[in-house]
DNA sequence: TATCGAAATG
C-alpha cells in the first residue's frame, strides 16, 4: 500500500488528490486500488486522470496491456495522447502489433482527434517489424494528408518500416529526398540537428541495404557519411559478419578501433565476436574480451555466450568454460553455447554432465540443444546413448525432432556402420529429405566403403542439388578408391559439362594477431621459400618414422609419386610448416580449415605433432581435433573403416 | 506528459 492509498481512507472526497498521486503507484495492485477510488468517487471521466491511469497501465513497468485496453474502451473523452499511449503499447508487443494497427485505424475513421507526430512512429514500427507493406504504404499515404512528412521521427519511421519490408526502391525514393539538401527539410529540421538527423536516416538505410544483401551498396553509403555514429560502425560489423564477410567484418571493425572519438561499445563487441569465432582469430578474440574488461562493458548473458562461443570455435574450449562459469545470468543460450563448443571439441561426457547441470537449473534443453547432444554421441560412437536421448527428447522433453536431428541420427548410425538403418531413416522420417541429410549418409558410405549405398546416394543428391560438388566427389571418391579409373572419368566429365568444381581447400592460421591464409599448393606467400622447405622436412621426417602416404585420397589419375607431392600440398599441411618455422618451440598451433580433414592429413598430423613436440589444434568443417603426442582428441573413431558388422546387417561387400 | 537506428546458439 503506498502512501497515497494511506490518504484514500481519510480524504476519500478531496478534489486535490489526482495525477501525482496515480504517479506514486509502484504495482499494477496498487494501480488498480487507486483506479477503484476514482471511479468510486465518479472522478473516472476526467480525461486527465484517465488518461494518467491509462498511461501507467499501458506503459509503466508493471505494463498490463489488456487492462490499458478497457481502461481505454471506457475513456468517455479518448485525447490524441489517449489514442498514442495505446498504441504504443501495442506497438511494443510481441503478439499484438497488428491490433496497434487497427487502433490506429480507428483512430483515423472516429476522427473526433487527429493523429499527430507522436501517432505515427509508433503505428509504423508495428508495421515494420510485422514487414506488412501494403498497411505500411496506406499510413504513409496518411503521413503526407496530415502534413507531418517532414517530421524527422516521422521520417525515420517511415523508412525503417520501407527497410523492413525489404523495398529498397520506396526507402531509396524517401532517403534521398529527406537527405540530399531539399529545401524545405532545411527549413523544418533545426540546423543543429540536420547532422544527427542525418546520422540516423543513413544508419537506417544502411541497414535496409545489409538486409537484402546488398553489401557493396551499404559501404558506399557507410564510405560517404559525413558523419558517423557508433551504430553507424556497428551495423556495418554486423551487416558484414551476419552476410557471410567475416573478413571485412573484422577489418570495420580495427578501423573503428583506430579511430580517435569512436569507442566500441557493448554491441561492437557482440556483432563482430561471430566473425572472429569464423576465422578462429584467437588473439583477436582475447583483446576483444579483455577489451570487455578495460572498459568495463558488463559481460551480460549476451556479450558472455558471444564469448564462450568464440573461445570454444578458436580451439579454447578451457576458456571458454572459464567465462561460461563466470557469467552473471544463464539463459538456453548460454548453456546451448557452451553445449555446442564440448561437442564440438568431442567432449560428450561433459556435454551429458552439462545438460543436466542445464536441466538442474530450472532450464529446457531446446532443439539447438539436442543438435549439440546427438553430434556428440555421433563423434563419441555412442548409438544407443544417442537414440535414448533422441526418444527422451521426443517423450520427455516433448519437442518434435527436426530434419537436423534426423541428420545427426543418420550421422550416428552411418557413422556407426549401419547404414541401411540410416537409410531407412531417411525414407521414414515425417519431411522431405534434403541434400544436407543425404550428403551426411553419402560420408558414411564413403568411411565404411559402401559402393552400393553410397552410389544409389549419390544418385539421389545429383537429383536433388546437381550444381552442389559434394556428391560428383564423394560418387569419383568412391569410384578412385577401388580403382574405377573409367568411372572416375566419367564423373569428371559430367563435372566439367556442368561446370561444377570442387571447394578449394583452404586453412588459417593465426600468428601474433595476424591471419594467414593457405591453399592447396599455395605459394603466393612471402615465406613460401621457408614453407617450401619445412614441409621437405616434415616429409622426410614422416617417412623416417614409417608414415605411409595413403594416395587413395587422392582422386586424380596419376602415378603414386606426384599423389605424394599432392598431398604434401594440402592447405592445412601448409599452415601447419608456416606456424612451425614462425613460431617458438613448444608453441601451440591452432588451425581452422574450411573442409574436413582429409585422413592422410589426420594421420600426419599426430606424428608432426610428436615430433616436434607441439600442440596442434586443428578445426575443421564439422569439429575440432586436438593432436598431441601422436594421438587425437577424435580418438579417430570418425576413421574407422572396417566395423564389426551389426547385428541384421548383411554385409553386400561380403 | 512521449517519439529514432545496431545485438548471441546448430
Amino acid at each position: 500500500m503506498n502512501a497515497f492509498m494511506f490518504q484514500t481512507n481519510t480524504a476519500c472526497h478531496d478534489p486535490h488528490i489526482g495525477v501525482p498521486q496515480i504517479r506514486t503507484c509502484k504495482s499494477m495492485r496498487e494501480l488498480k486500488q487507486v483506479h477503484a477510488f476514482f471511479v468510486k468517487t465518479a472522478r473516472t471521466h476526467d480525461t486527465t486522470i484517465a488518461t494518467e491511469i491509462l498511461r501507467l497501465g499501458a506503459t509503466s513497468d508493471f505494463r498490463d496491456i489488456g487492462y490499458a485496453l478497457s481502461v481505454f474502451d471506457q475513456m468517455p473523452n479518448r485525447n490524441c495522447f489517449a489514442w498514442n499511449t495505446v498504441i504504443r503499447a501495442l506497438a511494443e508487443t510481441q503478439d499484438r502489433l497488428l491490433d496497434a494497427f487497427f487502433v490506429f485505424c480507428k483512430m483515423v475513421t472516429e476522427a473526433t482527434v487527429e493523429p499527430n507526430r507522436f501517432t505515427f512512429p509508433s503505428v509504423l514500427k508495428a508495421c515494420a517489424v510485422m514487414a506488412r507493406f501494403e498497411e505500411g504504404k496506406q499510413v504513409h499515404g496518411l503521413v503526407l494528408k496530415f502534413g507531418l512528412v517532414n517530421d524527422e521521427f516521422v521520417v525515420t519511421n517511415l523508412l525503417r518500416m520501407y527497410v523492413m519490408c525489404g523495398s529498397m526502391d520506396d526507402a531509396h525514393v524517401l532517403f534521398y529526398r529527406n537527405v540530399e539538401g531539399v529545401d524545405d527539410v532545411r527549413r523544418l529540421v533545426r540546423e543543429e540537428r540536420r547532422g544527427e538527423f542525418n546520422v540516423v536516416l543513413c544508419n537506417v538505410m544502411v541497414d535496409g541495404y545489409v538486409r537484402v544483401g546488398n553489401l557493396k551498396a551499404a559501404r558506399d553509403l557507410f564510405d560517404r557519411m559525413a558523419q558517423r555514429s557508433v551504430v553507424s560502425w556497428n551495423v556495418m560489423i554486423s551487416g558484414y559478419a551476419q552476410n557471410g564477410f567475416y573478413r571485412e567484418a573484422i577489418e570495420v571493425f580495427r578501423r573503428m578501433t583506430q579511430m580517435r572519438d569512436m569507442s566500441p561499445n557493448r554491441v561492437t563487441l557482440i556483432s563482430v565476436l561471430p566473425a572472429i569465432s569464423r576465422l578462429g582469430a584467437l588473439e583477436l578474440g582475447k583483446w576483444v574480451h579483455l577489451y570487455a574488461e578495460k572498459s568495463k562493458i558488463r559481460i551480460d548473458d549476451v556479450l558472455g555466450s558471444a564469448l564462450v562461443d568464440m573461445y570454444a570455435k578458436c580451439g579454447s574450449i578451457e576458456k571458454a568454460i572459464l567465462v561460461f562459469e563466470e557469467l552473471p545470468q544463464n539463459n538456453v543460450i548460454t548453456w546451448n553455447v557452451v553445449i555446442s563448443g564440448l561437442a564440438m571439441h568431442g567432449k560428450a561426457n561433459d556435454v551429458f554432465n552439462y545438460l543436466s547441470r542445464m536441466e538442474k537449473c530450472g532450464i529446457s534443453p531446446s532443439d539447438v540443444t539436442y543438435i549439440a547432444i546427438l553430434s556428440a554421441c555421433s563423434h563419441a560412437g555412442l548409438v544407443d546413448k544417442g537414440r535414448s536421448f533422441f526418444n527422451d527428447m521426443v517423450n520427455r522433453v516433448g519437442l518434435e525432432p527436426k530434419i537436423e536431428h534426423y541428420g545427426c541420427m543418420v550421422d550416428l548410425l552411418g557413422r556407426a556402420g549401419y547404414l541401411e538403418e540410416a537409410e531407412q531413416l531417411i525414407l521414414s522420417m515425417p519431411m522431405k529429405p534434403d541434400d544436407v541429410i543425404w550428403k551426411a549418409l553419402l560420408g558414411s558410405c564413403k568411411m565404411h566403403k559402401n559402393i552400393e549405398i553410397g552410389t544409389r546416394v549419390a544418385e539421389v543428391l545429383m537429383q536433388l542439388a546437381p550444381h552442389d560438388s559434394g556428391a560428383y566427389v564423394a560418387l569419383s571418391n568412391m569410384y578412385a578408391s577401388s580403382g574405377n579409373w573409367d568411372g572416375v572419368a566419367e564423373v569428371r566429365l559430367m563435372m566439367k559439362d556442368m561446370d561444377i568444381r570442387k571447394d578449394p581447400g583452404c586453412s588459417w592460421i593465426e600468428i601474433d594477431g595476424v591471419t594467414h591464409e593457405f591453399l592447396v599448393e599455395d605459394d603466393s606467400h612471402p615465406r613460401a621459400k621457408d614453407i617450401h622447405s619445412m614441409l621437405k622436412e616434415i616429409s622426410n621426417k614422416l617417412s623416417l618414422e614409417g608414415h605411409m602416404p595413403d594416395t587413395t585420397q587422392v582422386l586424380l589419375k596419376m602415378d603414386e609419386k606426384n599423389k605424394e607431392i599432392v598431398l604434401h600440398y594440402h592447405s592445412e599441411k601448409i599452415a601447419v610448416a608456416f606456424g612451425l618455422i614462425s613460431t617458438p618451440p613448444k608453441t601451440s598451433l591452432c588451425i581452422v580449415k574450411n573442409l574436413r580433414i582429409c585422413e592422410d592429413c589426420h594421420s600426419s598430423m599426430k606424428l608432426i605433432a610428436k615430433m616436434y613436440e607441439r600442440k596442434i589444434v586443428i578445426r575443421d568443417r564439422k569439429r575440432f581435433h586436438h593432436f598431441e603426442h601422436g594421438s587425437c582428441s577424435c580418438m579417430d573413431y570418425c576413421r574407422v573403416v572396417s566395423p564389426s558388422t551389426p547385428p541384421g546387417f548383411t554385409n553386400s561387400n561380403g
